[in-house]
DNA sequence: CAGTGGTCTAGACCACAGA
DNA sequence: CTGTGGTCTAGACCACTGG
């Protein structure tokens, strides 16, 4: 039985509503920590606002060094969960919901990283003749059979995303067999075909009445729609368009060019 | 006169390339370090593959303890930049290809490659004090000066993009001596200062009716918001809000991502 | 085995904000 | 002034890798 840092003893819960269990196998204190308090912003126990316990608090309530405090406290900072003022405290921010454009986290992943729940609900998924305009953008031949499905997906039953897509079955052919409840077909896709290009457009758009009524939102409310083709092989995998009301969602991308 | 902690002394350069100057007013070491190893990635002094100096060689090289060694290294690794493996060593990764989601193109740039005619007219141009907000935004504190800037641009005298712009005059002092119908505002920022870190976010929006007006579009007309901000040296130099008529521009990409 | 990164501690000094 | 976060040190133990 390996000895583990993690193993050691706590004392939790003394002034804090923050509660670190005793009995983790393997994972670091900073990140147990890091993760406790996550916790605590997702479940509400801390509002946006909140003032949290200070460094020596905290460290003095979980029995940690302050270092160890630090850490998690930094990082939840940077990645825009709390905002730190010198002389002052910490603070827990609006949550500032934007996907990243740059990396292809799935969606479900992108919500859950926000400490979010995702859920997903299929309105169409079936197989049919592509048309002229529809196979032209998918690469095939005018008749070629396509694979269709329009997911909504929903943070914590908020509807965030309305995806409409269609998949080459050339390409992925046992597409159709998928549980997409549980699966996004982004993410089914991205697991069985590692693409080699990607194509984005972004545009904003009004709804069409089916759209609004299942993102809950009215007509003139504007949406980005997220147009994303992939190619495998120099074929088209997949076309879809991610329709997202920019009331709840931004799309968005930082990043060091380094050079 | 503070004493401040980055005037330590400091034993440079002895095994290792890495350069750090003595005379830092006031940044600290770990961002130092941070700046002098991204410097030695981006000049091709560590290539790709490269293995970096162990964390106790460069604690010891540096003068630095392991601890102030171990954050930049993280960071990096973080950021993507380095790969770390235990028990073997730390690694330059290779370049990350970046989606340009957005080209950093100027507009006029892009107009003109499309063979089109480009014209600006400028609104506003100006020096103002920092509102709170916006103050919060470009990281100064309210009420210290900004220069403000509204650009509109035609593509063959149709309105393409509605330009609002906020510049830090301490970065960029001579921002306001700058004929902005030759040089568009972006195009003058890039060639003073090349950033080094960039954030975009885009929405979708309906146009105030002062916006409508200047881009000759009705106020039910979505329109993208590409708000960017560019970071240099740890501070922001600008924030700007380009948006355009969603009939006329969209915003895109094609590129390979990594395996 | 020695060398690497991963984590943690118990202090310390500093800058900053507010009473 | 006290209390806050920001940084830094000089150790320490651990897990992992490779020879």
């Amino acid at each position: 039985m390996p000895k583990s840092y993690a193993q050691r003893k706590m004392s939790m819960n003394k002034n804090t509503s923050l509660s670190i269990t005793n009995s983790e196998i393997a994972r670091p204190l900073y990140q147990q920590i890091k993760d406790a308090i996550s916790e605590n912003i997702r479940n509400g126990v801390w509002p946006p606002g909140t003032k949290l316990p200070s460094e020596n608090q905290l460290a003095s309530d979980l029995g940690a060094s302050r270092m160890t405090i630090n850490r998690p406290l930094r990082e939840l900072t940077a990645e825009g969960h709390l905002k730190r003022i010198q002389g002052v405290g910490t603070f827990v921010t609006e949550p500032a919901r934007h996907a990243n454009l740059i990396e292809l986290k799935p969606i479900a992943e992108e919500i859950q990283s926000q400490g979010k729940q995702h859920r997903a609900k299929v309105l169409t998924l079936k197989s049919i003749k592509s048309k002229r305009v529809l196979a032209e953008r998918m690469g095939i031949n005018t008749g070629d059979p396509l694979f269709h499905i329009i997911v909504v997906h929903y943070q914590d039953d908020i509807p965030i995303q309305y995806e409409t897509r269609h998949v080459n079955p050339s390409v992925v052919p046992n597409f159709m067999q998928i549980d997409f409840t549980k699966t996004t077909p982004g993410e089914f896709l991205v697991s069985q075909v590692r693409p080699e290009e990607l194509e984005h457009i972004v545009q904003a758009i009004l709804p069409t009445t089916k759209i609004a009524k299942h993102l809950s939102i009215n007509t003139v409310e504007p949406c980005l729609r997220l147009k994303r083709r992939t190619w495998k092989d120099g074929q088209i995998v997949t076309a879809a368009d991610l329709i997202y009301p920019s009331s709840r969602y931004d799309l968005g991308a930082r990043y060091q060019p380094l050079t």
